[in-house]
DNA sequence: ATCCTGTTTGACAACGCTGTCATCATAGCG
DNA sequence: CGCTATGATGACAGCGTTGTCAAACAGGAT
């Protein structure tokens, strides 16, 4: 493969016998182009490997093709599945996709967002959670009328795009399948408070024990902050309050690994004498020994809508459907089969 | 805070009575600027808070001011540190820092490489492990005239930038710690031979062998993938060849996780009855339970010093220093304190 | 003073594209 | 068959910067 010459609109339009304007308008999918002379243009530009000069284009129509992810979140996995999704969008359509960590001033990102923006033109923006759950980062972005996607949002908002799982949901749906392993003593081992979707995730764990048979007494809620420790010490907390649990939900994979290696460590047989599920599926779930039945949720999907919506927004200048709830999924692995 | 106004170079060169290209003299370090007009316009434009459009200077200069990270690893902590070092450096300097996997054809990065640098133009490149190691992709990079940097190559190289730490002595290094808490009886869980790292950490170990009283007969070698089920399978080898082992060093974390993980299982303490050491002080060192004593390197520093170095060379358009060592650390915890 | 040299400064075109607005076709209508 | 409305096309300025080249300046040698 050889590098070609870099060909400019000019030269296309020259080959193609039309003016640089019809090129650039076959470009940006105006409308007003004649079938005929779109896709003329088009074979050229084919041709002779023509691409567009971004820098030209941000120039001249003062956008900047640049998607930002703004988050605050340690989980690398996670992060990197959203930043997959979003540049296989980004890349169909030209765009650049960037990830910034904000840092939280004062319980909130809008000290860190309005230093970003100030700095960096942005056409779109996306944000997870714990950044898709402040307020006033969103009314800053509203407010400059950049359009804007919510992954995982804690409560749905009407004027962006919300792309989402009903968590309540998936909570009920794991834990049902606990249950059906016939595990009768059930513990929950909670995320953040802070964390809408634990909540929510919660929230489904208990809608399940209340449509079982299951007395409340047989089952435990312990409070755990998304980490692997706090894992391991729930374990701890478990064996004193409530020896006789056999069937644990944890509310992500990081807590069921550390519950698990708290478990083995302590003579205990997973998953024999100790079921364990956990949420997110994350690599962890995949690699652990035992490997840890968990509810997946199509991370790399979610984004990927997200961003082609978002650029759909952006080049109509307005947003047609908002809402977007996405199916998730239980595999089935060792810790829990 | 409030978002300004745009201001434009020839709003400062007004407001400094000076000519724009003066201004524009300044904000590219140009010499030939008395100092006293440098740190005129230099207050303006700090007073009126204006920043350079990159896309005209993108377009004017022909260059991109995008640098590029590719890589091929699965180990997202690993490549979210070096984001964090590349971005810490591009945004002091107003570069855009982007990351890349490659997908190998034919056992070479250079085909993906292509395709990308014939869609985007990027002014600098890093590269990781493996792709740091494909000779025909540095062929490419450098016909191209592109500045580059490696992070710890295989082998060292004249040309680029080079950024490692002495592995052999790292691998010597952690085996001498584990000797000198007085482990008679060792094994090493290797990482892919492919990796040339894991290759020098080897000849490290068997350094630090030699130079104590160790038998080689009381000495195991495991052939490990850097997974963490090459760590459980490694234990398991072990139970069964040299049940007297009493200290590993595994040549990255995650074979250490699964290792301790496997001898948890089987009723083994750690680290009473076996002692663990891992390689990259990575997330699951802190994290597991017991924590892993593991050698550090200081990968975010790594990255950041290359883009530093790297935009120093694309900036004086030559290459001044090209190696840069870094030293490492061993970070003591549970697993073998 | 005068000339020469090297340093500092500025005027202006160019970078490749899009926005605006004018013009040219074409079809539909009375 | 001319007139209007609408769609299709193009000419050209302008986006904010850098490159080029020429002009102005400063300092030293004569």
């Amino acid at each position: 493969m050889t590098i070609n010459k870099k060909y400019t609109i000019e030269d296309i339009a020259e080959h193609a016998g039309v003016s640089i304007k019809t090129v650039s308008r076959v470009f940006n999918n105006s409308p007003n182009v004649r079938q005929q002379k779109r896709d003329l243009v088009l074979g050229v530009a084919r041709d002779l490997g023509y691409r567009p000069n971004i820098s030209a284009r941000q120039l001249a129509s003062k956008r900047s093709f640049v998607i930002s992810h703004f988050h605050d979140n340690p989980n690398t996995d996670y992060l990197s599945e959203i930043y997959d999704g979003m540049r296989r969008a980004c890349s169909e359509q030209g765009y650049y996709a960037v990830a910034e960590k904000l840092e939280p001033k004062k319980g909130s990102y809008r000290h860190a967002l309005l230093e970003y923006l100030l700095r960096y033109e942005v056409d779109g923006v996306i944000l997870s959670p714990p950044v898709s759950d402040d307020n006033s980062v969103i009314r800053e972005i509203k407010k400059r009328g950049i359009p804007y996607a919510l992954i995982s949002p804690g409560k749905k908002k009407k004027d962006g795009i919300n792309v989402f799982i009903n968590e309540r949901d998936a909570g009920r749906s794991i834990t049902d399948f606990l249950i059906e392993r016939g595990h009768k003593q059930l513990a929950f081992i909670s995320g953040l408070d802070s964390h809408a979707a634990s909540l929510e995730r919660e929230a489904g764990f208990w809608e399940a024990i209340a449509a079982s048979d299951i007395p409340k007494k047989n089952v435990l809620r312990l409070a755990g902050d998304f980490s692997m420790q706090s894992g391991f010490r729930a374990f701890e907390k478990l064996t004193q309050k409530a020896p006789n649990v056999t069937g644990i939900f944890a509310a992500n994979d990081e807590m069921a690994v550390g519950t698990i290696v708290a478990a083995l460590r302590a003579g205990k047989k997973v998953p024999e004498e100790l079921s364990v599920v956990g949420f997110d599926d994350s690599p962890f779930a995949r690699s652990m020994w035992p490997t840890i039945t968990s509810l997946a949720q199509p991370i790399d999907d979610m984004a990927h809508v997200s961003t082609q919506k978002l650029i759909d927004w952006i080049h109509s200048d307005r947003l047609k459907e908002s809402q977007f709830e996405f199916a998730t999924q239980i595999i089935v692995r060792d810790s829990c089969p």
